[in-house]
DNA sequence: GAGTGGTCTAGACCACCGC
DNA sequence: CGGTGGTCTAGACCACTCT
């Protein structure tokens, strides 16, 4: 008797907000504009501001919003489409592939790495940081990882330093010829230093993209790519210059 | 004078936390083993239990740990490759592709599915359900938006229901020929319908493979295939089955 | 300096699971 | 039922950006 729970499962407050302020996105706002400070959302909404903040992180993470410390929130523009899958049996570097050589080093790699390249601990591996822009914005950082058997004819002398090396590197790995490569996509967090490159905070989401290049029967190259995942949409297909925007979360049908 | 900051940026407590809780997963934790509460492990820190949580959270995400209510934090295993581009130049549907038909209904799609179908709003679409399952656990669902037009010769009268008529639609669309296809990765958040049959929460994150079937040149299907974030990890290549383990969040080298 | 988002606290209660 | 993670509160202070 009595208790004819129909509210039996009543939602989380944050995913209530979460709705209420995508319908507003959808109907009331326009790309760029900025939203009330968090306060002010919160005693509108008559909720705590950390729950605010649960529905405003999820929309962040949905590519809705930008939140910038000291700034504000802002209303994202559509997520970029970036292309991932058109440099199909090409070597990284070659005939401008949106990648801008930023610095190389030559040390040993992390363990995984290591493990990846199937090269032993102590064999050399260069190590070329590069980075990628969109719209005028970075919207990916990568570490490509060459082992100096790779690229045998690159002596440590003749490599100067910095950008300089890092094309050195890129040209000398055209040399081979490619058989295959292997991509991955997973999500991680954005590392300190990737996420100052991104204009991100630490631990920011993204998408790590890790690619290998085989040659000569070996992994030749390892690339891996740390893409925002907040502004990106990697595409694949044929036809890269696609738009749909589909929402990540979309209502029931 | 005085104040000689070599503290001048500290790393937020969380983000400590994280590093420390990584560590000790490397070095102390097998997969599987549960952990100590999140009140315990926070007075073992010494922080309050939302902070605690904040570094479990990032790890979650990271694939490290798996959390579920009213059970405990356990070590998670290494992600698992699902292949997403092996399919290529074949319909969803042919040969066993993974996918496991579950329902289907004829219905108005969202607006974004139709104008990316570029069909009128008007115009019948088959909504397939289907679910795919991975070491015994589902890690995908997916939702295939088939125009009627696309398959001309079933009818409303001998489709029956459910996953009976998800195969009928599948099996129709194999006597188009596939032109090309379109594949784009981006994050989201999973909804209420998908994180239950994903066992997750409603919100978990979720990458979101949205596919386009090409043929007569049309755009004749679309899937939209959503994966569990914390557990996949998507492989384009062409030998799917190597284990890379690359860690998402990876120490400085 | 004023205003923003980011971090942190110490509590409370709820929803869920397994015994 | 007891224990777990999930939600929520009402504060406080910090780091950052802009003016």
């Amino acid at each position: 008797m009595g208790t004819t729970q129909l509210e039996s499962v009543p939602e989380p407050k944050y995913w209530h907000l979460k709705t209420v302020l995508t319908e507003a996105l959808d109907s009331e706002f326009s790309v760029g504009e900025i939203l009330p400070n968090e306060r002010d959302l919160a005693a509108r909404f008559g909720v705590a501001r950390a729950t605010l903040r649960q529905a405003l992180e999820q929309l962040e993470l949905e590519g809705r919003l930008q939140r910038r410390r000291g700034v504000g929130t802002t209303v994202a523009p559509p997520r970029v489409g970036v292309a991932v899958g058109t440099e199909q049996h090409a070597w990284p570097g070659a005939a401008s592939d949106a990648w801008q050589p930023v610095d190389c080093e030559q040390a040993a790699p992390p363990a995984s790495v290591a493990a990846a390249l199937e090269t032993g601990a102590d064999e050399p591996v260069h190590t070329v940081r590069r980075s990628r822009m969109s719209h005028g914005q970075p919207v990916a950082t990568e570490l490509l990882y060459v082992p100096a058997a790779s690229v045998p004819d690159l002596t440590a002398i003749d490599t100067p330093s910095g950008a300089a090396r890092a094309r050195a590197v890129l040209r000398e790995l055209q040399h081979l010829s490619l058989e295959s490569q292997d991509r991955a996509v997973e999500l991680g967090s954005a590392r300190a230093d990737d996420a100052k490159e991104l204009d991100r905070l630490p631990g920011s989401p993204v998408l790590v993209v890790t690619t290998r290049f085989f040659a000569a029967g070996r992994t030749a190259a390892l690339s891996v790519a740390t893409y925002r995942a907040d502004t990106c949409r990697l595409t694949f297909g044929d036809s890269p210059d696609v738009e749909i925007h589909h929402d990540p979360e979309r209502r029931a049908s």
